[in-house]
RNA sequence: CGGGGUGUAGCUCAGCCUGGUAGAGCGUCGGCUUUGGGAGCCGAAAGUCGUAGGUUCGAAUCCUAUCACCCCGACCA
């Protein structure tokens, strides 16, 4: 934990008017609640809070990817533009590419993703169908030069993304890949607070019916969503798991009913639905593929089978937008006066508010407190700031804390703190001993 | 890339039409008073008016070019 987490010290520039340059909600609080600022059209500064949040959902992608058995790697953002032209795509990806070139004029490229480079290397280090099965990802900063760059982070040139790979021998076998991280995507969505639905997508080209895209609900949303309301009630957690046994009941419980975004959906079977059909807006945080040997037989990645022969990798491929997730989640998490953070991504649990900075009683109870909650591993912000009450309760509301932990002179003559519930906005009043109870729990 | 819009103090904006050498609120800094939902008073600092040309005695203001950013569309994790 970071030394000190005192308002301050801490660089936490809040703006109380919205930036003319931020449109949509979540990129209003992400500037007002000091968490990013704006590079050039589509890049962001990540200032100390919102890498904060970043970091978080980072984690927690990671932690749910090594539990579906994938293997974390870390592959470069420029890559050399020889790659791309094996698998064809170099001059297939348009101007949405960025290209570079170095000193010696070759030609380079920002990666806007790694399905050529994760070939390169599994081609040229894997040699035997023992090598297989692996899923392997990284969490990598990507570059896509979008036409037009919007909606703040949610829709950058160059964003967070955790792409996974995965290489087998048999359809079959990538298909038991694919339903692993189907699985882990609705794990992880769950823990980051979101209700994600998995909807049949466009493969393209490849064809086959193995493409999924993980849409959240939120009002805001860019895209029109339709979906069968058993969605709304299931809960991924409450599965249990087993990587190593047979998931495609889990799957087959989670895509048997009709969701589909606007592209792909289906007015017949909408209707067929009734009342039990829900619309509504939706934003994309994760999309997976089975595309088979599309760039493994391109470009040679083949793997020694049993019987000598050279066999062609199946491979699939799994993204998560996680700096897109940032903006998503604020979508789908707030009120008039700010963010409500998912506590599983909150920059601190709570925030200490002392609201008479300098009174020796309220800065002696706001020091114990800080102490006793840091000392239990509790990530707590401490506003020590010399500011009127208004405005601190208004930077707690704005920059979401799931807890205010509320210490005024007041309450203090009683010998009673108060507890603020940010997504409730229930108050109670504690006892000191009481409240770190409460938020030690 | 097509269409629309905006660039003036850290932020939100006024001033531009009708040219005369830059303002307000918020924020910041100092002081006093306040102290349970973005307080009040006094004082201060802060802007090559996006940039470059042009017209003019004189340009934030008029003209031309250019850059940046935002919105709608086509495109996308």
């Amino acid at each position: 934990m970071v030394r000190d987490m005192r308002l301050s010290t801490y660089f936490l520039p809040v703006l109380k008017e919205t930036p003319n340059e931020a449109q949509i909600l979540s990129h209003r609080l992400m500037l007002r609640a000091g968490m990013v600022r704006q590079a050039s059209a589509g890049i962001y500064s990540w200032l100390p809070m919102g890498l904060k949040v970043l970091r978080k959902i980072e984690a927690i992608v990671r932690e749910e990817q090594d539990r579906a058995g994938a293997q974390e790697l870390l592959m470069p953002t420029i890559q050399s533009a020889e790659l791309w032209q094996e698998s064809g795509r170099y001059d297939a990806y348009g101007p949405e590419m960025l290209r570079i070139r170095d000193r010696h004029d070759r030609e380079m490229l920002f990666g806007p993703t790694n399905e050529e480079q994760i070939t390169d290397i599994f081609r040229g280090l894997a040699k035997s169908y023992r090598d297989v099965p692996k899923i392997l990802y990284h969490i990598q900063w990507k570059f896509r030069d979008e036409i037009r760059p919007r909606f703040g982070v949610m829709r950058g040139r160059e964003f967070l993304m955790k792409d996974s790979y995965s290489f087998d021998i048999t359809a079959d076998d990538a298909r038991k890949a694919y339903y692993k991280m189907f699985v882990a995507y609705l794990r992880t969505f769950a823990r980051l607070g979101l209700k994600a639905i998995p909807m049949r997508a466009d493969t393209g080209p490849i064809g086959g019916d193995l493409s999924h895209e993980f849409i959240i609900l939120a009002e805001t949303g860019e895209s029109q969503v339709f979906c069968h309301k058993s969605f709304l009630e299931m809960d991924p957690l409450s599965l249990a798991a087993d990587y190593d046994g047979d998931l495609k009941p889990v799957f087959d419980a989670w895509t048997h009913n009709y969701a589909a975004t606007e592209e792909m959906h289906d007015p017949a079977q909408e209707a067929a639905l009734g009342d039990d059909l829900v619309t509504a807006r939706g934003i994309e945080v994760g999309h997976i593929f089975y595309f088979g040997t599309k760039y493994s037989k391109p470009m040679g990645a083949t793997v020694t089978g049993p019987d000598g022969q050279p066999i062609p990798l199946e491979m699939g491929s799994y993204g998560i937008g996680v700096s897109r997730l940032v903006g998503a989640i604020i979508e789908a998490c707030h009120d008039d006066a700010g963010i409500i953070w998912p506590e599983s991504v909150a920059p601190f649990k709570v925030g200490l508010v002392n609201l008479k900075s300098g009174d020796a009683a309220t800065d002696g109870m706001c020091e114990t407190l800080y102490g006793q909650l840091r000392a239990a591993g509790v990530d707590v912000l401490y506003d020590d700031r010399d500011e009127r009450a208004g405005s601190k309760f208004a930077t707690m509301d704005l920059i979401g804390l799931p807890y205010q932990l509320v210490v005024g002179p007041k309450g203090l003559k009683e010998g009673m703190i108060e507890v603020k519930t940010r997504a409730t906005g229930n108050r109670e009043t504690l006892t000191p001993e009481a409240a770190v109870h409460l938020l030690t729990a």
